[in-house]
DNA sequence: TGTCAAATGACAACATGCTGACATAATTAT
DNA sequence: ATAATTATGTCAGCATGTTGTCATTTGACA
């Protein structure tokens, strides 16, 4: 009954709870300065990750999330100048969304802050750790995403 | 710049974002039948797998979230019968939350739909892999919750 | 081609999370 | 012991996420 397997799995589950959380929480400590949210700065993250245009559905299918809330940010975005929507040649209503000069330099600011806290937080971990974790996060993923 | 490690990390975080959401649907999913959600299995769980008692600030420790989204989370449960609130002997207070009755025929519930869900899941995943896993999340958790 | 299912935008209602602010209790420092 | 700091409960406002619904567009298929 409590095998082992199952409580570590549901250690690591509550576990991805909290880091998430506090993740979010570096993320918005680290990126207030430059007037950014959490919610936003995955969504430029996306965007500027992504070699193909994206929709909003598809920035929802990256992130795990509804299409409305993306929509919803990405609505604000547009009026606040980080991001645009350009015609979708491969669809009349479901545009595409794209950064602005504005938008793309919120994403070098965001690299500027985010690459020395990715090093920083890194030091003491080896390739071969993160990896493997990556990989096992990965798995699990693929597990829950059909 | 692009330093592999760098790339590694991000892509972690972001995969621990995604891994989260799809967590949170899964849980859902699965204890829709009992009249749960995921704020409230994440308190039972929390609660359930504790030895000690626990304060609202405690539980939003483990949890990583704000004491207030916690005690609005524990307030409708316990007007829902699913908690209840205990003198705390060290705290005049800060009330120890301890499950009802009913919260824990909740709990068992929960654990009868968790549990084969636990063990489908890890099913092709060495109790090595979790452990790994599972150290690797704690570090992070750890450089983040100072 | 015509039809039907799936995808999308738009809007609404609601759940869950955060921060800020304030008063009080608990803990720590002096 | 007193004072300063920290932790906690409480309330409020707001950000972000979900689901549901409906109309319209796309895409697949008989």
């Amino acid at each position: 009954m409590h095998s082992p397997k199952r409580m570590l799995f549901l250690d690591l589950v509550l576990s991805v709870f909290r880091l998430n959380g506090l993740l979010i929480a570096e993320g918005d400590k680290m990126t207030e300065a430059l007037g950014l949210t959490s919610a936003r700065w995955k969504v430029i993250g996306v965007i500027a990750l992504s070699n193909a245009g994206l929709t909003v559905p598809g920035i929802a299918r990256v992130l795990g999330q509804s299409r409305q809330a993306v929509q919803r940010i990405t609505d604000v975005m547009v009026t606040d100048g980080l991001l645009s929507y350009q015609p979708n040649p491969k669809h009349k209503r479901s545009v595409l969304v794209v950064l602005t000069e504005e938008g793309r330099s919120a994403y070098m600011d965001l690299r500027d802050v985010q690459d020395p806290w990715a090093i920083e937080n890194t030091e003491d971990i080896s390739n071969e750790e993160l990896d493997a974790g990556l990989r096992l996060v990965r798995r699990l993923i693929q597990k829950f995403d059909k």
